[in-house]
DNA sequence: TAATAAGATTGTAATCATTACATGTTTGTA
DNA sequence: TACAAACATGTAATGATTACAATCTTATTA
């Protein structure tokens, strides 16, 4: 079950993380687009409300949810980052073609081998690359 | 099997790409130290054996190399690209303690949810961050 | 062999996402 | 209101990567 909006304010004053005006906006943005957005279309998509919004404080406050847990940076071969509301661990899948990044479910504790078994694994990615369906 | 440095060299002669100076040291390098290595370190390594190398044709030939299919680059959350000799398809572990790059073996395509089925998958990456056995 | 052209290499300058830092603003508390 | 801590902002610095133009190598041809 996604988590909502004021499901995700709890956890940020569970943690003592101040909600400021800022902080909520940016969240919302995240919540209602869920496409992996980098700063920059966070940056725009927000612009009309909050003209002042600076890219230092979507970076700042990126990092404090990271942090927090409530978000995760996708990386790819670009160098631009991406952010996903953080959920349960998923697969991501880019289209080669037109750049969409697409979720997907994947079971990946099943498949951990016993190379690692002497490793403490804190964090797993998934990522694929090819044709999504649409652009094939 | 990993290749031998002459299983690569035929390889690249098949493919009609020139085996220059500069191109076989940088693949030797690669063969040698199977650390990952960044740009930097090629350049670093090779350095008093070739003084006059530049980082430019060592990006160029890592980018002719990976569209050979001969090199793989691994993208982390650092803004460091890593290059890899491209052997089968495995996974890598970050420590996040030391930097250590370790590889693992693992069988993605027996994971592959049917989520994807309409998909075209070209590449696979699997890249866990934690801490290493040496690091706890 | 000399002339030529294609391909490789080199160094410098530009690009661009990200971070550092100093300044200004807001918020909560007494 | 007065004060301090936390936040937000804008500008400047950083650093990996790329663009580009000039030079060097190599193979081919006359
Ligand atoms: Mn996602
Ligand atoms: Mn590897
Ligand atoms: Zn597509
Ligand atoms: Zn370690």
């Amino acid at each position: 079950m996604k988590p909502t909006f004021e499901d995700i304010k709890q956890q940020l004053k569970a943690k003592n993380i101040s909600l400021s005006y800022q902080r909520l906006k940016i969240l919302e943005y995240l919540i209602e687009n869920r496409c992996h957005p980098t700063v920059e279309m966070i940056f725009a998509g927000l612009h009309d409300e909050i003209p002042t919004l600076s890219k230092t404080t979507i970076y700042n406050t990126l990092r404090i949810l990271e942090e927090a847990g409530l978000v995760k940076e996708i990386t790819t071969e670009d160098k631009e980052a991406r952010y996903d509301i953080a959920t349960e661990t998923h697969g991501h899948f880019k289209c080669e073609s037109c750049g969409t990044i697409f979720d997907f479910s994947v079971d990946i504790d099943s498949i951990i081998p016993g190379d690692l078994s002497r490793f403490v694994i804190k964090d797993k990615n998934i990522y694929f690359k090819g044709l999504c369906p649409r652009c094939l």
